[in-house]
DNA sequence: ATGCTTTTCCGGCCACGGCCTATGAGTATC
DNA sequence: GATACTCATAGGCCGTGGCCGGAAAAGCAT
């Protein structure tokens, strides 16, 4: 899984949501239930996260599932690098 | 993978626009670039359908992805089945 | 009833999601 | 220096995400 740019931006949300609660990578991928090297992945778009932890990051975050995903306007700028 | 409850309530929600624009399973699949088993799958909520997939099917849909994911609420709720 | 379309379910198959261990780099504090 | 954090990154492993064929089942017409 290599960088897809969709894949960065929305690891990118996620990371800024966590740091602005102060939790660490490790402490929060143990709260979610995640590795913690796995996790860190995530948050640099190198992995295609499925349904399932993404309903689980975004609960333990306490958002929206829909506010970890930037809107398809910026998907779609985004695409052309 | 056995049609956990958030899973479901997420194919339903894809299933309800891709039914209100009149598109088929295997054609709206076709679209998206997916298979049309795999695809019905993800609808009846049997597939932990992955963050790229879910953001090409909600760019076909012409939805945000976050239209796609019941609110954090009604996630809540399902969870007591 | 018979057609046609759509959907579901059945296999098998390969690639990747996701877990685990370990290492190394960066920063900060003592 | 040392210790203690955090995060990045690599490699191996296993389960499942995801593709593909076919065919049964279900809908909706005629």
């Amino acid at each position: 899984m290599s960088k897809h740019p969709h894949l960065v931006a929305l690891g990118a949300r996620i990371r800024a949501v966590r740091e602005s609660k102060g939790l660490s990578q490790e402490g929060f991928a143990a709260e979610v239930g995640l590795d913690r090297a796995y996790y860190g992945g995530v948050e640099r778009g190198e992995r295609n996260v499925a349904a399932l932890n993404l309903i689980k990051i975004a609960a333990v975050l306490d958002v929206e599932v829909g506010d970890l995903f930037p809107p398809t306007s910026e998907l779609q700028r985004i695409k052309g690098q």
